[in-house]
RNA sequence: GGGUUGUUAGCUCAGUUGGUUCAGAGCGUUGCCUCGACAAGGCAAAGGUCAUCGGUUCGAGCCCGAUACGACCCUCCA
């Protein structure tokens, strides 16, 4: 059989993720096994894969594949959330291109087509998932708008409102004017914006004075119902009490005094407009002020405005100013950089309104999950993490729960005709609990609240209502699958999501929901922007899949992916992990060719060193990863791997045993290396799925369902270090006799003679025909004493002798020479200084004297020789 | 404004409880090599006063303080 020079990754891939699905793999029941459970972070049911997913993903995948492979029960939950904003404007645009307005639908109706889209074009990442190579149990996808899961939805609000922490209030509230809905305090971004400060002055009631004021929204006078000063401020005494007149609309408006203005901004005195500012609808609370509503829900201006009636508020601003400026109101203007709020969702600027909203009280509730990140019962990687949780945590804020749309989880709230409420699960509920709780009302036209549920207050449930924890406590699933590992999520939703998941844990489990919390970096493109959709940098994800195939996209984040910081993605990283698995293919390819060509034989060279030094090696590195695991240094492992498989394995074990052209390979040496090659498959399959799963099928032949994604997960074995001390020697040598030819300009082909002064002559013995191999050398001898006229390399206390005929550079070689006594000798001194040292005598550790008193006895030896290398040279 | 965090080779990053064979890795760069696994490759080399200043210590990339620049989060100055 004919193996291609080159991997080519993509059927490969299609065929193994087919495999693994035929047989079930990636499915988990309860059984009496150790359960590894991780929930995804459930992608917007708009969304499509990008950067972001691919990395947390591929994190979950690795996590998840090495727990199975360690024979725990390995359970991956997929799903989507139903993202009652973005959805709804997918369903609003779907509608607009059919010619069908929003206004024209009933609920119903709209709801319709809202799941109509929904089973169309939702969840489309999931089937992009696959392509990334992710092992979720398909057969437990959830979505939380599912029947159970929308149950269990309603029922926390049901039970949080009858322990009287959900309470409906008029607030001011983040609105959001193209959503038109209200949003919570976390979905508004501020960013700071160049702005101007416009000074406009309003008359004084029966005076021809002025009063001055600076905003930066000039469209909101309309809406003001006074002026307010400092008390302490000598410019304003007289004033306090007097009447102003707003501009253009003729209000007379007091002028009031509150310790809250600034005397030294702007002109130290401020216009208030309680119904759209939160600090001026406190203002406005405290002096009893009146509340002038001057927008619509989209942001134009109401009939309460009186002017520019219907006109967008940024419209109006434009059209404001220079009306004020005709007319002798505008003073000045000043440019200003300040904060705006806009929308996590539309991105538009956040319009603070006042309305009717649903609250969840936080302070109790956030208790336990306060505690439970400080006391470590959940530990967050990296642990920077628990400061900012702890910081938001101790100064929590009600949380604003509805959310004006339709798309969603309706609140289970019911009005009668006196606006009086019950919370109740369906209207027969609800009708019950009127007549028990308003006996008086006729409670005939009961109405449901039209508000739906903020989606977080839906995902805060994920880890147990994906086991149906909430709708069925107790059930199998949640008892042996929660609390789950791992969550492995962005730093971005730590308090979006996390936190609340944490707070709905032990409201209703009375258990956390994870033990450790992963936070990944964020992804940027290579000049160190933030991958978004707006800048276009961020690459298309199947097509990158399909190019350079799913293995090495995993490995192009992965070897970039520090724990907890960002990383700084670029398209070559890809390429490397392309390169590993031609490779790793190419490595495959040489040990089949062993085999396919009868080579192997009863008798061959003898490997014992190179395979045991390898298998110290192996069992060294399988240890290291095991430790990186613990600390989910994921990256590290990944390069670690790397450098294990393409240095160790293939440039120094795979040269080692190698056998010649014509010549055949031992069955010892054969089956040591198909163990080796198969046991770094197993490492590397967490990471590359496809690759190792192909190679290992084409190692051995493969019984039955003996699979790599299912195979056992080599365990680190114990090391020799004296073993892989002395490989390191010899290796050290090998590159110096090719870095001696290199230097000379001769050619590889051109072999040598080596003469070895040596106290250790066993060891050389022991690797002489790697070394005669490796090094390509002619004569292999020991000598008692330095050898003139030759080249000498000096290993520690070992020397080497090259006879060569080409010219050696005495001078070149003097200064080298030289240098190194420099350095040898600068390293004795300091370590004699140490040791001298009755300070350092005194304090340092019996270990580390030890080795400082071994660093001088090498360092002086080290001299000696070179002392005498220099002499010859002389 | 408050908080968290970072600044180590051209680039991206490791450097565990302070102890000079620890100043490292990968990529990139440079030179040589088509040698029967692999040019998506092999062999080798060059590259850093560990941001700056000061302190603690017998000893500091590592601890402490200040400065500069950056990142992120929070924030009611119109």
């Amino acid at each position: 059989m004919e193996i291609a020079k080159t991997y080519t990754p993509s059927e490969i891939e299609d065929k193994w993720y087919a495999e693994w699905i035929n047989k079930n793999i990636f499915h988990s029941e309860p059984d009496d096994r150790e359960p590894f459970t991780i929930v995804i972070p459930p992608p917007n049911v708009t969304g499509v894969l990008h950067m972001g997913h691919a990395l947390n993903n591929t994190i979950q995948d690795i996590l998840i594949r090495k727990a199975r492979m360690e024979g725990k029960n390995a359970c991956w939950v997929p799903g989507t959330d139903h993202a009652s904003i973005a959805t709804e404007a997918k369903v609003v645009a779907m509608l607009r291109e059919r010619g069908i307005a929003k206004r024209d639908l009933s609920r119903e109706q709209f709801l319709e087509y809202a799941w109509e889209w929904k089973e169309k074009y939702g969840g489309i990442i999931l089937q992009q998932l696959r392509k990334l190579g992710a092992s979720c149990d398909w057969d437990r996808v959830s979505f939380t708008m599912d029947e159970d899961y929308y149950n269990s939805v309603i029922k926390v609000f049901i039970d949080l409102h009858k322990k009287g922490l959900i309470y409906r209030g008029t607030r001011m509230v983040n609105w959001d004017p193209k959503a038109q809905t209200a949003l919570s305090d976390e979905e508004v971004n501020f960013k700071e914006v160049n702005s101007k400060l416009y000074y406009i002055q309003y008359p004084i009631a029966g005076s021809s004075d002025y009063i001055t004021i600076a905003t930066t929204r000039p469209e909101t006078i309309l809406g003001d119902t006074a002026i307010c000063v400092h008390p302490d401020d000598p410019r304003y005494y007289s004033l306090i009490g007097k009447k102003a007149i707003v501009p253009l609309i003729n209000r007379e408006v007091t002028i009031i005094a509150d310790t809250y203005v600034d005397k030294d901004f702007g002109t130290g005195a401020l216009k208030v407009t309680p119904a759209h500012d939160k600090n001026d609808y406190e203002l406005g609370k405290k002096h009893q002020l009146q509340s002038i509503d001057i927008f619509n829900p989209d942001g134009t201006m109401s009939e309460a405005a009186q002017l520019f009636i219907g006109l967008d508020r940024f419209a109006v601003r434009k059209k404001i100013v220079p009306e004020l400026e005709e007319k002798g109101f505008l003073v000045k203007t000043e440019d200003i950089k300040n904060n705006v709020g806009y929308s996590e969702r539309t991105d538009v600027v956040i319009e603070p309104r006042l309305s009717n909203q649903w609250f969840l009280k936080m302070k109790d509730l956030g208790e336990p999950a306060l505690q439970a990140i400080e006391k470590n019962n959940i530990v967050f990687h990296p642990s920077k993490y628990k400061n900012l949780y702890r910081h938001w945590m101790e100064d929590i804020h009600d949380w604003c729960i509805s959310r004006q749309l339709w798309w969603g989880h309706r609140i289970p709230a019911w009005y009668n005709e006196n606006g009086e409420i019950v919370v109740a699960e369906n209207l027969e509920e609800a009708q019950k609990a009127f007549q028990t709780q308003f006996p008086a009302a006729p409670n005939k036209n009961i109405t449901q609240d039209e508000d739906v549920l903020d989606t977080w207050f839906s995902s805060w449930l994920w880890p147990e209502e994906v086991f149906k924890g909430i709708t069925h406590p107790g059930n199998a699933d949640i008892s042996y699958y929660y609390p789950t590992n791992v969550l492995v999520t962005a730093p971005e939703i730590i308090f979006f999501w996390v936190a609340r998941m944490i707070i709905a844990g032990y409201e209703y489990k009375n258990q956390k929901p994870f033990n450790d919390v992963y936070f990944t970096g964020i992804v940027r493109d290579k000049l160190g922007r933030k991958m978004s959709k707006s800048l276009g940098n961020s690459p298309d994800m199947l097509e990158l899949i399909e190019k350079n195939g799913a293995d090495s996209v995993r490995f192009g984040i992965l070897i970039c992916s520090p724990a907890g910081n960002d990383l700084l993605y670029d398209e070559k990283l890809v390429e490397q992990g392309r390169n590993f698995s031609n490779k790793i293919w190419n490595a495959m390819r040489l040990v089949k060719g062993w085999q396919e060509q009868g080579k192997i034989t009863a008798e061959g060279e003898d490997n014992t060193q190179a395979i045991q030094w390898f298998d110290n090696k192996l069992n060294q590195v399988l240890a290291e990863i095991e430790t990186y695991y613990t600390d989910f240094k994921i990256s590290e492992i990944l390069s670690t791997i790397y450098k294990l498989i393409w240095d160790d394995f293939c440039a120094w074990y795979l040269e080692l045993v190698k056998p010649g052209r014509d010549a055949g390979i031992s069955i010892q040496t054969y089956d040591a290396t198909i163990v080796f090659f198969e046991k770094l498959m197993q490492v590397l399959h967490p990471f590359m799925p496809f690759v190792t799963e192909e190679i290992w099928s084409l190692l051995r032949n493969r019984k039955e369902n003996e699979y790599c994604i299912i195979s056992k997960y080599p365990k680190a074995g114990e090391i020799n270090k004296n073993t892989l001390a002395n490989a390191d020697r010899i290796f050290e040598l090998i590159n110096k006799i090719r870095g001696f030819r290199n230097e000379n300009n001769l050619s590889p082909k051109e072999a040598l003679e080596l003469n070895i002064l040596s106290t250790d002559e066993n060891l050389h013995l022991q690797w002489e025909s790697k070394i005669i191999k490796l090094a390509n050398i002619s004569s292999f001898n020991f000598i008692k004493s330095p050898m003139e006229g030759a080249k000498q390399l000096v290993i520690k206390t070992d020397e080497y002798y090259i006879p060569h005929q080409a010219d050696i550079n005495v001078e070149e070689e003097k200064e080298k020479i030289n240098k190194e006594l420099a350095y040898t000798k600068g390293f004795l001194n300091s370590v004699v200084a140490k040791l001298s040292n009755e300070r350092f005598v005194q304090n340092a550790k019996a270990d580390i004297l030890e080795k400082e008193n071994a660093k001088r006895l090498d360092a002086e030896a080290k001299i000696k020789a070179l002392e005498e290398a220099l002499s010859r040279l002389n």
